[in-house]
DNA sequence: GCATATCATACTGATTTAGTATACATTGCG
DNA sequence: CGCAATGTATACTAAATCAGTATGATATGC
């Protein structure tokens, strides 16, 4: 339906958050809970896809949290996006060939890709600096 | 999952049909699904939404089906998405303010609803001759 | 009258997604 | 050391969405 999962919304508010965190500090996902009202066992598994993906980076322990892996104008909604949904995929097509049967036939798939690489491109146009 | 629905993603199919269709004729669904290899059953249902919104014009009995209400110059692939999907809403609160319990301190809503009115944007920019 | 269209509604099964539960591992600090 | 706070991992459940099907009604051309 063209929509963003709550996961990835939940993941550019906690990120959102990390770009307020002051360098050498962290936060941890029970704080951001308290200040967010979101679930904190729903953020814990939103926080792990983003360290794997090298946005944010971790320390366990009982000062420890999570921070921005690098500066925040080096990363961008796109990478929050595809951290959490895998690669933009407007149809079936774009990511997996030879997926749909139609495919050699088909008179719109040149049309879907195009638009699908857009909107690509205009989220990775969107640094994480602009959610401060 | 920013993905369209497989019911977009048939109608544009359509309408992409229709595109070819000369002035006068018009292109029946049981015609199209034996060209597309799609299921015509779940073909009627798109043809049906299209219909409401004003995109194509049917005509019933032996000789009817569907034909496209104006010039294909004159929809857009957003009229096409819309129809089917309803607004492009990449989060709820987009479409449905209130919705969200944190929206009163959301740091991201501004953001995100300039990615939402750009998406759709992008999608207005793309006439239905682009998909002949 | 009959074949071929569109139109309407309802149902089912599969898939995805949100959200929860539980156990484990690491670190800081008194 | 021992405890409390943190992240890590896996598995499970319930709800929502979506694809696809079935059936019947209504209109039209020949």
């Amino acid at each position: 339906m063209l929509t963003l999962s709550r996961q990835t919304d939940y993941a550019l508010q906690f990120v959102a958050a990390l770009t307020r965190v002051p360098e050498g500090a962290s936060l941890s996902i029970r704080e951001f809970a308290r200040q967010s009202t979101l679930s904190s066992l729903f953020l814990q598994r939103i926080a792990i896809r983003l360290k794997r993906s090298g946005i944010v980076s971790a320390t366990k322990g009982s000062t420890g949290g999570y921070r921005l892996a690098r500066p925040a104008a080096e990363f961008t909604v796109q990478d929050v996006v595809e951290a959490i949904e895998g690669p933009v995929s407007v149809t079936l097509c774009v990511s997996k060939p030879g997926a749909c049967a139609f495919e050699h036939k088909c008179r719109t798939k040149k049309v879907v890709s195009k638009i699908n690489y857009q909107i690509a491109q205009l989220l990775r146009n969107v640094p994480l600096t602009e959610l401060t």
